[in-house]
DNA sequence: AAGCTAGCCGGGAACGATTGCATAGATTTT
DNA sequence: AAAATCTATGCAATCGTTCCCGGCTAGCTT
């Protein structure tokens, strides 16, 4: 079996102490450059390379953070992983992706589980079921540095990059409304999520703007935003058995954007002649859909490079931090329209 | 900042040593049931949690398996994923998600970087790019366990878990033919991918037992499995400047297909009209697409699976494994004709 | 009553690396 | 010439855990 080589190898195999070893291979002044040069060669040699584990377990620190999404199948998510690997891998951090499912059971377990694992930091969207987060308060007050991203905890002081959603909902409301639709329905994610409020607010603001009526029946929760297909199933169900149903729908959220569609094709209502849609996604290949999907467009991999890069100065800040910034990004509309 | 508690607290908390408190939490016989009992209280009181890194160093595995694909954002990995972590977190093992977005280099460093960080084992996709695949030899032969799927080095032996390609693609070209197609190209990844080779053995089968020719000209490689839409563009352009121009193209590969749809759709080459079209992809969302796609689907999920418990039974076995089993799992077609 | 065993527990080394302190010899300062 | 400084190296503690080894106290055997 795989036995690396160790600074106690180096010492042994040169008569010197491992102490002499490790400052010649850190190149400490204090180490003469005839042994300097000796060690570095041998190591060289057989290709050493220092244990991160021993390391870790020094310096009590990882050189690895710790992600939490809902899904890496999500178009938004796998985005915005890649901006965090793009800054985490060249400033030397290691990236641990955990997914939740939606799910509060898993990410309070994967949560902890990388918490106890060493990782320096945490990037976090929180879950559609998460309502409660005293675990990552308690987590946030022994010290962990935190950033969120998208969906963010409100009773968290840190740092949270987010896309400008109200804005957002509002032009995809907008859009529907200069299409000519009256009766505009909202599906949605989880009601306590951050996104969906914001999202929501948007939606209300273009309702208010264009004197159209706020109506709560129009408004339809995904507590699981969209994993069951059951779940969007019934919701659309729902809105098209209302008495005055709805000509259109702005849906928040890439995987139930996606999953509504599915849902109307089934059942055989019509875009755009039984209904309007817009929706919140950053799929690439929206171009290909039949229906076609008019998109509101987060910038996922620049918020995930952000939240990265602001964690990474947590990490290494050598005092406790108590300023905190609350960053939001533009999102963009995307139509499109068959005429 | 954040400091857990360990052995010592508890041990001087308690007036004991710490081995006899590491000995009561795991339970040894040797330990009295009344001091057990005081320990096992006590460190549920303050909620104590062995450090991982500190049993890492001591037992020489980390607990994780290592995941290398080439991008979390294809729909056939982010399955595999799934499944590869429903199997590792129910037996208790980490899983670290690295992505190589199909270059040999960021292949090498990622996987040393996890090799060095003491992952118990390797789940290997390859990269497009990769066709030496030495580095990883010698990990293997240095005694890191490691299980391939999908796409799979020859040259090493191991478990290696993938699909029927030859059937699938068999199926694939087979369908095309019997719709009529008479000149039936094939693009594909790059030329030295297991998948690449199988999946052109079954559309050659094909061609054959129906009794077309197979032409050279007809298969266009795609070195970077279709990351970027140039390579896509040009193969689909060369293509379709071959003087007998062919009027069906089977492509091998998720990203590929979808690639190859949007380029399609932006040359203006109309489907089924202008040409036929066939590929390989796991997305949950062709039923949108229009032009429909008559897809070959990959057991992804389940091949995540087996690939994990394979991983697993090597890296706990307690003798050195020679005997390895190659598993091939059936894939299925789904036909997608708009009538 | 002396010896034996079993039960229970503590001491300390080990895993691999870093680092403050000690030390020996060489060199410079006063 | 003695003292101070500097150079190059080694010793040992540390991080948190496990585990080998050995010690002590009962209780039991003969």
């Amino acid at each position: 079996m795989f036995e690396p080589s160790t600074l106690k190898d180096i010492a042994k195999a040169l008569g010197l102490s491992t102490s002499t070893v490790s400052r010649a291979l850190r190149d400490t002044h204090e180490i003469s450059p005839e042994t300097k040069k000796i060690v570095l060669e041998y190591a060289e040699k057989i290709n050493y390379r220092p244990n991160p584990i021993a390391l870790s377990l020094k310096e009590r620190r990882s050189k690895s953070i710790g992600v939490i999404v809902s899904e890496v199948a999500n178009h938004y998510f796998s985005q915005a992983i890649n901006g965090i690997e793009s800054i985490a891998y060249s400033r030397g951090y290691h990236v641990i992706i955990t997914q939740t499912h939606e799910s509060y059971e898993r990410e309070k377990a994967n949560i902890q589980h990388l918490a106890s694992r060493s990782v320096d930091g945490l990037l976090v969207s929180l879950s559609a079921e998460t309502s409660d987060t005293s675990y990552l308060q308690s987590l946030h007050k022994r010290g962990l540095p935190m950033v969120f991203f998208d969906r963010v905890a409100d009773d968290i002081e840190t740092h949270k990059i987010i896309a400008n959603n109200e804005k957002g909902a509002f032009e995809a409301t907008e859009f529907l409304i200069k299409k000519g639709c009256k009766r505009i329905a909202h599906l949605t994610s989880s009601s306590h999520l951050s996104i969906s409020i914001e999202r929501l607010e948007g939606y209300k603001q273009a309702l208010e703007k264009y004197g159209l009526p706020f109506k709560q029946d129009y408004v339809k929760y995904c507590p699981h935003g969209g994993m069951f297909y059951e779940e969007t199933e019934t919701a659309v169900k729902e809105l098209m058995a209302l008495q005055e149903k709805p000509d259109a729908i702005f849906i928040a959220g890439d995987r139930l954007s996606i999953g509504c569609l599915v849902v109307l094709k089934n059942l055989r209502i019509n875009i755009p002649e039984d209904i309007n849609v817009t929706g919140f996604s950053n799929s690439d290949v929206l171009d290909l859909f039949n229906p076609p999907l008019t998109s509101v467009r987060q910038p996922a991999f620049e918020m995930g490079q952000i939240a990265t890069e602001k964690l990474i100065k947590l990490i290494e800040s050598k005092y406790p931090v108590y300023e905190f910034e609350k960053e939001v990004l533009e999102t963009s509309l995307q139509v499109r329209d068959d005429l």
